[in-house]
DNA sequence: TTGAATTAGTTTCAGATGTAACTAATATAG
DNA sequence: CTATATTAGTTACATCTGAAACTAATTCAA
């Protein structure tokens, strides 16, 4: 009888899965319920505040999130005031998006703890594996 | 003026998150396309291949997914003919859940194919970090 | 030009997910 | 005993998410 013992608590990518969930989950936290801001929205802000004035496309193509999901984040960021959009005069399609004032100031505040946060987690990673 | 430079790229619970999404989807497939089993449904034939007889809450326990999705999963499941359930005579509320044959056709037949791709993601994976 | 094809972004719909409320069975306190 | 609390599992609801359809702007081919 052939071994293929699949135990689910050693194969690596569910470990993986349940690390990345656990991680994402406690981020989350420092953003989410302090800021008010989604996962999506706070990727989008991430985003822009590297590459200020990127499109929505090459802010998808950046945080690996679907075009879906980057619609809807820019819109709850528009109506929070936290960025702010033109459009491009030699393309009316392509969308111009920077941080507004407020955005930069959550940006500010919450990126040192997410710096903070992983550093910790680094240290904690390489305890552990 | 402060670098907090927080690139999204270089950002370690970020590209554990794309990792783990990246892997999940891959396998996802191995699994979904070719079985119509969703990826809860995978994880309560895995757990019940190693510990069969086990109840709805200690599959939720092994898996860390929550107990509604583990509901879900088993009733699909149950319908699908995957897996079978009785109750406990002792306490007729916990379930006793087993892989159908079945049930343990597909989880033979699917268990290789995942550690196989373990197996390379791992190779990748030192390879690469 | 002008009509088809492509591209950027949005909206719609259908399925997945988690929290909270619920049902049924068991345990416990008085 | 009997009333209350706890536990296993399910259901309901509200939200989230992605695929596909759609709109508007631009490009390309004839």
């Amino acid at each position: 009888m052939k071994e293929h013992s699949l135990d689910l608590e050693k194969f690596l990518p569910y470990q993986l899965s349940v690390l990345s969930n656990t991680i994402s989950g406690a981020i989350a936290e420092t953003y989410s319920s302090r800021y008010g801001l989604s996962i999506p929205e706070w990727r989008v802000l991430a985003v822009l505040g590297r590459f200020p004035g990127s499109s929505a496309g090459e802010v998808a193509e950046k945080t690996a999130m679907d075009k879906v999901a980057v619609s809807r984040a820019v819109s709850r960021l528009l109506e929070a005031g936290r960025i702010e959009r033109e459009f491009a005069d030699a393309d009316r399609r392509r969308s111009i998006l920077r941080m507004s004032a407020s955005g930069v100031e959550i940006y500010e505040r919450i990126a040192p703890v997410l710096l903070q946060y992983e550093a910790e987690l680094l240290a904690g990673l390489s305890a552990t594996d």
